[in-house]
DNA sequence: ATAAAAACATATCAATATACTAGGATTTCA
DNA sequence: TGAAATCCTAGTATATTGATATGTTTTTAT
């Protein structure tokens, strides 16, 4: 049940970004060096969360990423399925049904748990955790 | 988010053995054959259950497996401890802080996927799930 | 114009974890 | 005493993960 790191990197990219929501866009390189990731690496997660339409793009000389919307309209569900964190502890729970799936007497609780978990990352925005920023 | 082989098989071999229950010792063999899983394979499994005291075995000839307690005693959640299962999607989300876990945005988060999945596998035991065995 | 800075794209690779196999040792019953 | 079963530990192939590497394209500033 552990999820990897490019959920993980790919939410605090994006928490990242939603603490300089409504600024200029930044770039890549600011974030890798602040949460401390391999820039490379960061670029392919970036680039998913890009494709997802979850961020905006600037391309060339100061350019960077942006939030696409305000921070309390992403959900963290909307960042994992992005990055293709699979939400169900089993393919079968996403009625990608298996040979014995009919008969299979464990599959309601893989269901329960994959509802879950959706009830959690679906209702949780990147507002939510965003650390109250004292601005004084 | 994916569950593992061990937890899926581990909950399985739990469940048929869960339909024995009351009656004699199971060979793993029958188990396996059952289940259609490598009995090697099951093997190392249930011995992790046997350790955790979910289950007692009888060696030798006639020997076999029996749940150690009635289905509504055993909990899911027990089963997935037992075949090391984490229920949290990161290590943090128990404890075991990392160099960021002071200012770490995302932690809250992982603490309630956390909490939401012990829910369920905590509160369902292998009775609920035992399909109704149509005895008439 | 040109150089620098940045996003975009894709291939490759090393480390790790998973899923499984192998080969026995021990215990018990018939 | 031998067959059937549990117990124990080491090894291994495969898949996934996490990351590098290399380059192309776009844009801005000089």
């Amino acid at each position: 049940m552990k999820i990897t790191t490019k959920g993980r990197y790919g939410l605090r990219l994006m928490l990242d970004l939603a603490g300089c929501y409504g600024g200029q866009p930044v770039a890549l390189k600011e974030i890798a060096r602040r949460q401390d990731i391999s820039e490379k690496y960061l670029e392919q997660i970036i680039q998913q969360l890009n494709r997802a339409g979850l961020i905006s793009s600037v391309r060339g000389a100061h350019g960077g990423y942006s939030l696409s919307r305000s921070p309390q309209d992403i959900s963290v569900g909307d960042i994992l399925r992005s990055v293709e964190v699979p939400l169900a502890p089993v393919e079968c729970a996403d009625d990608i049904a298996c040979e014995r799936s009919g008969s299979c007497a464990a599959l309601p609780i893989w269901k329960e748990i994959k509802e879950a978990v959706e009830q959690v990352v679906d209702h949780r925005t990147l507002a939510d955790l965003l650390p109250a920023s004292d601005t004084e």
